[in-house]
DNA sequence: GTCTATAATGGGATAGAC
DNA sequence: GTCTATCCCATTATAGAC
């Protein structure tokens, strides 16, 4: 819980041996940074403001100042990146409906479309896409009465539906309800593994890692583009 | 931080409804059953003692009594089912390894072996058991250096390892690590359903239910099943 | 074994000086 | 905007009567 790495800013002047004290919008986002990554460790229950606090080296009053509750917090984390990652997917799903092909192939696609955005920030993004992601993950392994789940309904529920949407169209031979057992059965594996249990690592005595994203992407794929033939796809 | 939402048991007179008194075991059993449902539902940290305490009608200090802490608490709702669970399953593994007929039905079978005697205690068990096998989806969801969480890896890592280690054997022509990631994305989608986090219903306007357990175990076992297809396996 | 009372700590939230 | 000090309540855990 060391807090005090703080910013060397002063890029300006060269002087600045502190942190400024009066940058409110630099705060607030430690504030989020330190919070993101303690949800995604421990959940929403685990982590206490005191805790978000120290990490991000600010007295527990500022989180008060700038969020007014733990709730709004939680939901601040979620609103300041949602909206450009569920874009993202958007186009990538976008992009995946102009390929043309075999069913096969085209259901492949829709499949990667989802996975790959996502990979890439987990992977590309930096710490704080990495402990969004996993929060995300971590928020889709609750019971979704909590209230502070909320958020990620707001932001995301619409696109899966497209993404179903996406595959039924080009399945015309399954069920569309089916179509929705095999997507929901593929967001499972997702979450799962961005919420970084460890238990790929235990299970496999470490020669698998859920770090281990290129790999992954490639086996999920095929995986679960497969697995709709065992519903009746007709490549 | 969760009494707010668990108005249960009596907790506004004052007059808990309690049962007999001077039943030991039965007064455990009642505070095992309690403390299973809630931590089911609102996972370690967002379940108080108190809570438990109140849904089970009996004061605040038996369970300390009876289990000393709420880690120990919570190992004893593991330990309490966990053995017979694990033995079900692996009897039921024994079985599906002497099925004959082609690879993909032994492999079927395999896969089957897994999800069938957890859905048939999680429907038919009673709700002891339903809230035990919520329960453990809950925990597979979590990252597994929390410290609740090693009574689980005890008493179900062997077991898991088995059934990758069957399913490598009758396919030799998949490099073991990918039917390491196959299984584990099978059983990322069975925690994630097991957990009820509504999100199913959600999604799919109320048409789909985690509680539609007959109805899932007939679209997960073909569905993952075809997946290996997607790893490489000749059927 | 059960139960009341309380200790000791940690929780979210706020007041008010600067 | 920042920060110290504090309020008030919930939390885990224990002491000791019955």
């Amino acid at each position: 819980m060391s807090g005090n790495l703080l910013k060397l800013a002063g890029s300006e002047t060269g002087m600045a041996p502190r942190v400024d004290r009066r940058r409110a919008p630099e705060t607030a986002a430690r504030i989020l940074d330190s919070a993101e990554t303690l949800f995604a460790r421990r959940g929403f229950y685990g982590v206490s403001l005191r805790d978000i606090a120290a990490e991000a080296g600010v007295p527990l009053a500022l989180s008060h100042y700038h969020f007014g509750s733990k709730e709004n917090l939680f939901s601040a984390i979620i609103d300041r990146r949602a909206g450009e990652h569920a874009d993202s997917i958007a186009a990538a799903l976008a992009g995946a409906m102009l390929v043309e092909g075999s069913r096969g192939m085209r259901r492949a696609a829709i499949i990667r479309a989802l996975i790959s955005p996502i990979a890439e920030r987990f992977v590309h993004g930096g710490p704080g896409w990495k402990n969004y992601i996993r929060l995300l993950a971590f928020v889709a392994n609750h019971p979704q009465e909590e209230d502070y789940v909320s958020p990620f309904k707001r932001h995301y529920d619409s696109l899966i539906q497209s993404f179903v949407k996406a595959l039924a169209a080009i399945h015309p031979e399954i069920a569309p309800l089916d179509v929705q057992w095999g997507f929901f059965f593929y967001q499972a594996a997702i979450t799962h593994i961005l919420v970084e249990s460890g238990m790929l690592e235990r299970q496999s005595g470490g020669a698998l890692g859920s770090g281990d994203f290129a790999a992954m992407v490639e086996r999920i794929v095929p995986f679960f583009s497969a697995g709709f033939l065992g519903l009746g796809a007709v490549d």
